[in-house]
DNA sequence: GTCTATACTTCGATAGAC
DNA sequence: GTCTATCGAAGTATAGAC
């Protein structure tokens, strides 16, 4: 589908075959039922919260035996981190695709306020509060999310395709981010207090910010 | 303490005795016991999360007979919106503080930028997922703190207190709030990419806002 | 790889003695 | 108001037949 190296494996801190430190047996990456359970469990964590993910509760509504639950990932916190994995590899994926298209500060702000990517996070991010392995797979994630932003907006404002008013990218980079996701998040409980506005405004930005393209089309590059 | 009517008990959709509908049972609000019973719960919360929050643990950790848990709260939900309740409570109250401090807008980024309040709020988003008397709370609440700084920057601004710089008000409200939390949650898990930065560019421009207040003091209110 | 059966723990919630 | 005792349900995890 896509040539971008942010597929799964890449993992630096994964063992070869892909299994954490600690579980005694584990089925094939690739496993049909596999892919089912992780569905499974993240259907329950979008829905009811990751206190619905058990054992039982994934196999039944996977249509699978409870028992396979720990012949393919060990301890329950394992199904937990594939989850988390799987969501942010299609992230890190779109992120990709997002900062080469042709407008990419509004694709990276789509991105930034996509509301099945944010209601996932916030169920890690509250499991992340005592789960350890999840705590250090968001961080990683998360840096390597915010880089590739600061560094591709540090890009285009070198090149002057993108004009950000001074504001460094790095910022910029931040600033995306925790507004698009705060305004998921709020949508999802159901306060929108001056939602309007700040979607008004971030257009506005968003217009006059991709409008320097139009001036400063970019030469093929040289070699 | 202070004298601003964000105390519990204005809450207008409560009946007068602060009981929600379907609890059979229920202890006066001013128990002891009942307030380490919620202080034992906020506990569990921030430390484990809340679905460390079950009736034995918050007793266990009370040293208290998990019984009574049933006795004042009820059904296990209400002692979290107990906790919840008081939680935002605290913060309103501490709102009120903020925007009528010296410098309002440095008072507010401070509360924005509370670890303690947003680790807690973390684990209500994640809750209101599948917990609706948990999601009507939390937009109640957001609603009255977006709601209360607009209105205090609207003022600021009319007044010549603050320049803003002619972003909106309401947008402002919703910047730092998102910005300061999102700061705060990334930290929590180890992610501080460019974290440096932002810190760097909020307070520039939080200098440069509140330094318009020395060249235009307020003049005392006539009348 | 898939299933059954099972051991053990902890949960929410209630009844009722004191 | 506080405690003990208890029910039934659901949880994690394992052993072992097929």
């Amino acid at each position: 589908m896509n040539s971008d190296n942010v597929e799964a494996g890449n993992r630096p801190e994964s063992p070869p075959d892909g299994a954490p430190a600690g579980s005694h047996r584990r089925g094939p990456e690739d496993s049909a039922t596999r892919a089912m359970l992780v569905d499974a469990a993240e259907q329950l964590m979008l829905e009811e919260g990751y206190a619905a993910v058990t054992t039982r509760r994934v196999a039944t509504l996977a249509g699978i035996n409870p028992g396979l639950v720990y012949y393919y990932f060990g301890p329950l916190d394992n199904l937990l981190l594939a989850v988390f994995r799987r969501g942010a590899d299609q992230i890190l994926a779109r992120q990709s695709r997002a900062v080469n298209s042709p407008e990419p500060l509004r694709a990276m702000w789509e991105l930034a306020s996509d509301s099945r990517g944010t209601a996932l996070l916030v169920e890690f991010m509250a499991l992340a509060n005592h789960r350890k392995a999840i705590r250090t797979e968001i961080a990683n994630y998360s840096t390597r999310f915010h880089e590739t932003e600061r560094d591709v907006l540090s890009r285009l404002v070198e090149d002057e395709q993108v004009d950000l008013g001074g504001v460094p990218p790095s910022v910029v980079a931040l600033l995306m981010a925790s507004i698009g996701r705060f305004l998921v998040m709020e949508s999802a409980v159901g306060c929108t207090t001056s939602h309007a506005d700040m979607w008004a405004y971030i257009e506005d930005r968003l217009r006059r910010a991709e409008a320097q393209r139009a001036e400063h089309p970019l030469p093929a590059e040289p070699g």
